[in-house]
DNA sequence: CCCAAATCAGTAATGATTACTATTTTATTA
DNA sequence: TAATAAAATAGTAATCATTACTGATTTGGG
């Protein structure tokens, strides 16, 4: 059902390497500079692919793009309304995934995410 | 700075009777009814104001949509992946806008989206 | 080796959202 | 009430992230 392909490993392993939140053309951007004639689809199809499975998370914030995180694991994201920054942070708390069960609602993963300003905005 | 306009009134109180969380293009057919002349940008624009300001909550989800909500107060939002239905649920935990965080990040405000299927779709 | 399913590169199409402009409305002051 | 500037609007055009399509290539199992 789902073979292997060198372009779906090199876009796995630009999102392992990096600590923010890319974006889809961030990724292919970089994936280029070792598979130089990628196509964005091709980017396109195996995050949506790997989201679906999983394997790495789908993020939308209010800035109008999608974003993926390698960190499967629970925590929340800090999004900075004026430099655009997702700052990863710790969630202490219990994910709300508990919580939905009297409504019949069958949870598979849920996102956090903290609007707000940055400290290096603030100054 | 901001003027009264009857066309911001009507799209307030759409969104004020409605439990579900519609998107612009939802709320523009519905102001319709009785702004028959109104301009999907008048809806865009003043969502974006309401939004900013705080009377009303934004959301993004994975449907590529923006989502508008009446309610304001901190809640999590379960997403349907099937049927693409946005649930209200009860938040009860403490809402991660409190939590000191030593990032030195100034929150607004907090969204909680659960991903999963809901009981209509589940059968 | 052979074949069917999966994946690809390249390109075109989609459509939600934003930008633009000339006109109208609002709030204020005289 | 009239005059004025700022704010808002309708209508339309432009943007651009994402998706869809197509014919070629790659993968994996027998």
């Amino acid at each position: 059902m789902k073979n292997y392909s060198k372009q779906r490993e090199a876009i796995l392993e630009v999102l392992r390497c990096t600590d923010t939140h890319p974006t889809a053309n961030w990724i292919y951007e970089k994936v280029r500079e070792t598979i130089p004639n990628i196509s964005l689809g091709t980017v396109y199809r195996n995050l949506a692919q790997l989201a679906e499975s999983g394997e790495i998370l789908s993020l939308h914030v209010a800035d109008g793009f999608e974003h993926f995180d390698f960190v499967t694991a629970p925590h929340a994201h800090l999004h900075c309304k004026q430099c655009g920054a997702i700052i990863d942070a710790k969630l202490d708390i219990e994910p709300l995934s508990k919580l939905s069960n009297d409504l019949g609602f069958t949870p598979q993963n849920t996102i956090y995410v903290v609007y707000g300003i940055c400290k290096n905005c603030k100054q």
